[in-house]
RNA sequence: GGGAUCGUAGCUCAGUCGGUUAGAGCGCCUGACUGUGGCUCAGGAGGUCGUGGGUUCGAGUCCCAUCGAUCCCCCCA
């Protein structure tokens, strides 16, 4: 069959067979922020263009190359390519910050970048996002990166599948330092960079550490360490002895500079081992204590995460999980003859008020076919409905898996069945 | 944006050296059984061989282009 319209390039469909294991990632995500005392953040997909450029940062690829935007009218509006400034936006336009104290949000949403579809990557995806906002102490990140463990545990995913890494990007103050040395040490080695990373030299030199190409060349590259101001130094030394206290494993990763403009301080990303191809990060965050005040906020520190909801889809795929099965319908309506067929359709009905999951069949179909449909359907009970049933009545119950038949009076159906279900 | 591989029925795939009318399994529909499913048997529907062009007496098969899919680079969830 020739297909005039198709799904857009990287933009996926949900089939019935697949959301059965969406809806049961999407729950427990709920319960498990709920049980860390995060409330639920919904924010629009659209947002005006220039939020996304001020806070990713006009010259990360996401906003410089990857971005939905279009025009209308005079605004420029963008997809959101990513959660947590959307979620600022919101923080700030609700003035959340007079509750005092600390707020926890946490979200499920799609965002959009137009990239090359690959493995685990796609136009649309879907993230996992949680925000802590007003918490500076590293108990906030200590927390928020057991909770995203704990959360691949309850997902049944072993932790040895999975690779925990922490790194310090410093803050406004010690950074510039740390962004010279690396500079300076780029300027030296120049000839021996690749092509991009002679370019992000300039502009974004800390990313050169986080180039594959250059791996070999970087590894003598100066370390943030000796640059980190006191704050800083002391934040990261205790969010790692938090870790070790509450025994999550970690690796120290040099390299996780992050790609947006707004984090500071802490970064982290988990990667998996298997099931994601050359996508491997399987979420990705960090703390952005600037990024509320540059908004126009008053100063809050704050932090979040994001994992992507596909890749943890094919991380669980990958562990050969039982998938969740649809639960199938509990009884299937069979009308033995045209007279019946409207009975039948009541009868659903009245199954249905009863919470009964109850299904029929709406072509006119044979009763053979019928049957054949109720067989398929997965019901416990079929319910017969013919003349004789009409004239007394009744309803006859055939129970589909050992093939009893009852006769049962049709006021007292929906009770019968709801006790023996 | 660059690259590699692949497009035959709803799905998974055969299809020889270019040769007559396009094949299987699964699934779907009907019947055997006029009011009773699964199993079995019999029959049936379903294809512009992704699309367009070219080579040839002849193209699913060879060539070119194009669209799409998958994966990789880049980047990131």
């Amino acid at each position: 069959m020739e297909l005039k319209y198709r799904a857009l390039e990287g933009m996926n469909d949900v089939l019935p067979e697949q959301s059965t294991l969406w809806h049961s990632v999407e729950s427990r995500w709920r319960e498990h922020c709920r049980r860390y005392g995060y409330g639920e953040i919904r924010t629009p997909i659209l947002e005006t263009a220039e939020l996304f450029e001020r806070t990713v940062g006009e010259t990360s690829d996401i906003v410089s190359k990857e971005m939905y935007v279009f025009q209308r009218g005079e605004e420029r509006y963008a997809l959101k390519p990513e959660g947590t400034a959307p979620v600022v936006r919101a923080y700030l336009e609700h003035g959340l910050y007079a509750a005092g104290s600390v707020q926890k949000l946490y979200y499920i949403t799609p965002f959009f970048r137009g990239e090359r579809p690959q493995k685990g990557r796609y136009r649309q995806a879907h993230q996992f996002g949680a925000e802590i906002f007003g918490a500076a102490h590293p108990l906030a990140d200590a927390e928020l990166l057991y909770m995203v463990m704990d959360f691949f545990q309850s997902l049944g995913v072993p932790a040895d599948a999975l690779e925990l890494r922490v790194n310090t990007i410093g803050c406004p103050e010690c950074r510039p330092a740390y962004r010279e040395a690396v500079r300076n040490w780029g300027r030296d080695n120049y000839a021996r960079l690749c092509k991009n990373c002679q370019a992000r030299l300039e502009r974004n030199p800390l990313r050169i550490l986080d180039c594959k190409e250059c791996v070999e060349i970087t590894t003598d590259a100066p370390t943030i360490d000796p640059y980190l101001c006191d704050t800083c130094r002391t934040h990261f030394e205790s969010l790692q002895s938090l870790l070790k206290t509450l025994e999550v494993p970690y690796v120290r990763s040099h390299r996780l500079v992050r790609g947006l403009d707004y984090y500071t301080r802490t970064t982290f990303e988990v990667v998996a081992e298997h099931g994601l191809g050359s996508q491997n990060a399987l979420c990705g965050g960090g703390r952005y204590d600037g990024l509320v005040e540059e908004l126009g906020g008053p100063p809050t520190p704050a932090l979040g995460v994001g994992i992507g909801v596909e890749r943890t889809l094919l991380v669980l795929q990958a562990l050969k999980a039982p998938l969740p099965q649809p639960a199938p319908i509990d009884a299937f309506v069979v009308a033995f003859g045209d007279a019946a067929r409207p009975v039948a359709l009541q009868t659903a009905i009245q199954l249905r008020h009863a919470g009964i999951a109850t299904d029929l069949d709406l072509e006119g179909r044979s009763p053979k076919a019928q049957m054949r449909l109720a067989n398929r359907s997965g019901a416990r009970y079929a319910i017969l409905l013919g003349d004789s049933e009409l004239q007394q009545g009744t309803a006859s119950v055939k129970n589909l898996q050992t093939h009893e038949q009852t006769t049962v009076c049709q006021t007292e159906l929906a009770e019968w069945i709801k006790s023996r279900l």
